[in-house]
DNA sequence: CATTACGTTCAGTCTTGACTGAACGTTCTA
DNA sequence: TAGAACGTTCAGTCAAGACTGAACGTAATG
């Protein structure tokens, strides 16, 4: 594999593990992003030289995310993987979903505290409004980027 | 402190401990929404139940971050912190750093391997063109989100 | 049926980093 | 100048979770 190559799939894989993400699931995905074609869990494991057990991990991660996706192919009984048709969609929503919860838990503690929130300085109800104005333009975003391609 | 405010600061520390961030780090934050107000490293360290020295790292976290700042106040030799005017900017903005970041990196390979990017099948440029997209939009988004209170 | 190949699971190991608390340096005060 | 109060640092502890590898179940193949 060229330098250039190994070089990304590692970086991508410090960058993901600096995000809180496993490492491993990010070469994965530089590895796909580099090679686009089908890959078996045996090969992927080969390549990013991982065990087979942390393999079945990771792509059952990045399928449950939408990253990725299973192929079954007729007259093989092993299982390949590939990217989505669009991955970035499936990694943005699952960042708009953890910032829909915060919305959601700041909500319920602003109702709970209604009572004290003229009283009291409190900033909820700013940040409150800051991530519903996020929210509207990822969605914005999402739907502008992909309306070529809808699902 | 009323039971929903507990709840609010212990809900965001998980939140944010799911995101790769300090609990203390979100806790604190939570803890300052709900009372905009000036406090000194000890209060911070006896509400949240933690060490001084917990909380002097996160408060310098979160003060490199943006999110907080510190304040003196003469004939006190405490130093104060409260947020600031606008630390979902702050936290927008390190979230498009990581997005630069990434970004580059895949630029960079994609220009190491630009004679390879002919013959095989890549996604590089797709995943390029998708974060350069998503970075204008949030700068989009934190230039329509602020423009009534510029910096 | 025996054998092989495959993916998953799980107990155990190891790494990372959050957190503590004592020690330290500094600044203020008496 | 001694003492107290404060914030920072750092060695040490601890917990979370990433990762391994062996064991397992299943399906294909002969």
């Amino acid at each position: 594999m060229h330098p250039a190559a190994e070089r990304l799939i590692e970086q991508m894989g410090l960058q993901w593990e600096s995000e809180g993400r496993p490492r491993i699931a990010g070469r994965l995905f530089a590895l796909m992003l580099l090679q686009d074609r089908d890959f078996t869990l045996e090969e992927l494991a080969d390549v990013l030289r991982v065990s087979r057990g942390s393999m079945s991990t990771n792509t059952r991660l990045l399928e449950s995310q939408g990253v990725i996706e299973r192929v079954a192919k007729s007259g093989d009984r092993r299982i390949f993987y590939r990217l989505t048709v669009d991955p970035y969609r499936a990694m943005i929503e699952s960042h708009l979903k953890r910032m829909e919860r915060t919305r959601d838990v700041v909500a319920q503690a602003r109702k709970e505290l209604a009572a004290e929130t003229k009283k009291k300085h409190m900033r909820l109800a700013e940040i409150e409004r800051f991530h519903k104005f996020a929210i509207t333009a990822i969605n914005a975003l999402l739907a502008e980027h992909f309306k070529q391609e809808p699902r």
